[in-house]
DNA sequence: GGCCTTGGTTTTGTATACCAGACCGGATAA
DNA sequence: TTATCCGGTCTGGTATACAAAACCAAGGCC
């Protein structure tokens, strides 16, 4: 399973029972109210191997891997000198991204950042139309009926007077909301790791897709839809809808990528 | 995308030393037809880490962890002293388990194979569905009659005679053949690649689950409806089919999982 | 006797040294 | 001039040394 390290602390989540600060240290019974010296840590929680990863990530997904057709490679040496830290975390963050299939080390040649080729990205996009259709019905199921009312807020901005088409930007980014909203009201843990593994590498695609003929509006006239048929509790139709909306992106970079990929 | 290292055997690995083979340096042309000793390489293209990797991996998923309700814990050093390797290959190996989800290191506390809850499973099992629905689609769109009729051959064995329910063993292997033989008649590497994932968690479970009820006997009427929609491109049936058949199983053990998990 | 401290032990995290293969460029011979 | 060979250099792979934190147990203090 997909399973991105987590950011956020837990550190009562391993241990539950008294944690000790290593510079205040605190005593369940304090008997004087003595002025007492806080320093906060230096978050050891976060390891280098993690922010390494988190840093190298976002740098890959920021990057423009497919403007040029060389593939672009990484220097494992240079990169730890960029971070300050030693090549040991940073193979070791390398060696997520390549399991995540971001990139692919070569022995002794290098690390290269991996291109998806279009036949890769149509396959990721049908996986998510699988993986949402059923976020989507299991939405019909369990999401509370606040939730789902949650979704069209995200579209309240956008009217006649603030098309969709004319603030691309603005709206690709509830698109995506929209979309990762809806998995989450699935409920399921899995099924929302799942998802963002696979957008993580069609995110970049949206963008590119999102501005042709008039797509935007068209396509919030199905979440829209899409919607409704969560709200009513409509299972089938709710599956059904999510599904085949994200089927015709499938279909429409299959028609339209040429040039992009490969 | 999920992307396993090619699984190929790893002899050496169990030895406490792995002796690398110096290079039978292949000059490109033979000026003469002097004899030379053609000693084959060690396979060098497979390192340490994906080694560690497969064999712990592989250590991981037989190991039955559900049987005991203490958590257990993998130590680097010992392992990497039974491997006959560093520690750095199998803290790499380590990283790419904890990254499927297998295991979960905790820093300075040692590294700790983890176990599913009965909701991770549940999850998983629709995850699966939605997958496996989605390639049941694509296979009545893109395959061809052949394959498709392969699938019936994985079923011969069972009749009358020699029920699935007197060889549960056997029927399991075929079983998950039968699935993983629909996500590939799909096409998609994207689709094998991340059902293969979620299998891996939930493959244990399926033992548990298969023998109880005379599922098998009714799942294998399940199949074949799969494998008839499928053969008559009957996309819509084919999915739904594939779809129910395994969120089936999902709700199964959602009722009857009690004292397995937590 | 019980609690607190404290030091040692054990574990992972990180840094660094070294290795062999791949690549590249210049020297050299035809 | 050109093809070839050789060695320097750059790369990731591996081994190892060191650092730091968590745990544990023994001993001192009240």
């Amino acid at each position: 399973m997909p399973q991105t390290p987590d950011q956020t602390e837990e550190i009562a989540v391993v241990k539950p029972q008294i944690q000790r600060a290593p510079a205040a240290k605190s005593s369940g019974k304090v008997s004087k109210a003595a002025p007492e010296l806080v320093v906060g840590r230096f978050a050891p929680e976060q390891t280098f191997k993690t922010r390494a990863y988190e840093a190298l990530k976002r740098a890959i997904l920021e990057m423009d891997i497919y403007s040029s057709a060389e593939p672009t490679w990484i220097d494992e040496r240079q990169l730890s000198e960029q971070l300050g830290v030693s090549r040991t975390p940073v193979r070791e963050a390398i060696v997520m991204l390549e399991h995540e299939g971001l990139v692919k080390s070569v022995a002794r040649k290098g690390v290269m950042v991996l291109k998806k080729t279009r036949r890769e990205v149509i396959d990721m996009i049908q996986a998510w139309a699988a993986l949402e259709s059923m976020a989507a019905r299991l939405a019909t199921m369990h999401a509370s009926d606040e939730a789902i009312a949650g979704l069209r807020k995200l579209f309240d901005a956008f009217n006649e007077g603030h098309k969709p088409a004319d603030h691309l930007n603005e709206y690709s980014t509830a698109n995506i909301q929209f979309h990762q909203s809806i998995v989450k009201l699935s409920g399921s843990q899995v099924l929302v790791d799942m998802t963002e593994q696979v957008l993580l590498h069609v995110r970049g695609i949206r963008k590119l897709t999102i501005g042709r003929d008039d797509r935007a509006s068209r396509s919030i006239v199905d979440h829209l839809a899409i919607i409704d048929a969560i709200q009513k509790r409509d299972t089938e139709l709710a599956a059904k809808l999510s599904r085949d909306h994200t089927l015709g992106l499938a279909d429409y970079v299959e028609a339209h990528s040429e040039g992009i990929f490969d």
